[in-house]
DNA sequence: AGCAAAATAGCACGATCGTTCGTTCGATAG
DNA sequence: CTATCGAACGAACGATCGTGCTATTTTGCT
């Protein structure tokens, strides 16, 4: 078996995940990948065949990020109210933290591809679209009213979030975004018992390649 | 005086305005704009002797766009709640008219510069504080509670519609950032009597050469 | 109409882009 | 021990990037 290709591979997306979320998708370059790295641009360039390859062997590297800071951690939750709180604080957190060199991953690539049709956009696309639907899915469990424009006031409030402590460099923002979903979400809260996780499901996208 | 070189000038712009809204500032090409207005390269190259400086007219003629087609009908309607609610209204109605063609110019352009240190993003930076402050004014003057906060709310409000209307392709994203919108001014309103307009400098930022 | 100045074109440069090709090296299998 | 294979390398390709130079055309003023 390729244990040895599939080491060095990771190790590229390893660095490439975070290149990308600096500098785009666009601007992740191979030649400026190969050099981060010490290795040869063919070398590196035959791991994934093309530029739209490595581009979404990023992208997948990505959303396992993401799963893993976000996502599976608040699966502990049972589902409902509190299992979105859970997504909420830790989606925030995620931004705060910088789990992404270049801040939220998903919002720089999003305005990247958002009108450039093709492979890579379509798994942004099927992404974005499962986050929206379960964050949708946990709103309605909850029975909130409204879940599927909640998920969207959520999402909004992180790309804001992003962007403003990235461009100004205030880290007010994250305070704000948190008030705000803390309002929105009501100020009572049922504190649970946890629960099996079962949605894991939901992220599970088709992998790439 | 250069009558000819300013209209030629406003003509590049008015397409490289649109180019990098798809493009991005970066991706936006000097060959690319010339071919596309069939002049050659350099021609066009010696009205702004940079690609900076070329990024940062661009900069400043979506600043003009948007304050034309946002800013200024909105200023219209009295201090306080009713010239904050026509902002509102003006700035989603401006993402659903596409007045840029790769939709909201500034968001496409933040995550590309928010970590690339320079006279650009000093530029875009200015122009995101002087829009958010002008909310948070008027805001403030409308009397309600938070307005930075507020001000951060409708902000991230337009990101995300402006995200979920481009990727996914869902009008829906319009009428959700609509509907909180109004929620969160709260349904009562203070009709104010009109006054003179005097924000109108908050908007002029220094002009670019 | 004629002339200085400004605007545009043409061409070339070094750098870097994604990609291909042939080769080398080390490990593994027979 | 030898044959085979996968991984990585180095060099080169055509294209395009931003940016200087030097002509050549066009404009605006007297």
């Amino acid at each position: 078996m390729g244990t040895k290709a599939a080491s060095t591979r990771s190790a590229i997306l390893e660095r490439a995940v975070d290149l990308a979320s600096t500098e785009g998708l666009e601007g992740l370059t191979i030649g400026r990948l190969a050099g981060d790295l010490e290795m040869s641009k063919s070398g590196l360039f035959s791991h994934f065949g093309s530029k739209e390859g490595l581009q979404l062997a990023t992208l997948n590297a990505a959303a396992e990020r993401f799963f893993a800071q976000v996502i599976a951690p608040a699966q502990a939750e049972p589902e409902g109210t509190p299992r979105l709180a859970a997504y909420c604080e830790r989606y925030i957190d995620y931004l705060e933290r910088k789990v992404f060199a270049g801040g939220c991953f998903f919002a720089a690539v999003i305005s990247e591809f958002d009108d450039r049709p093709g492979a890579v956009r379509d798994a942004i696309r099927a992404g974005v679209r499962a986050w929206l639907s379960e964050l949708e899915r946990q709103a309605a469990i909850a029975g909130l009213p409204e879940p599927e424009e909640l998920a969207f006031e959520v999402y909004s409030l992180a790309l804001g979030a992003n962007a403003c402590s990235r461009l100004l460099d205030e880290g007010r923002a994250f305070a704000h975004a948190r008030a705000t979903i803390a309002r929105r979400l009501g100020s009572r809260q049922s504190p649970g018992v946890s629960e099996e996780a079962t949605a894991k499901t939901m992220w599970r996208r088709a992998s790439v390649r």
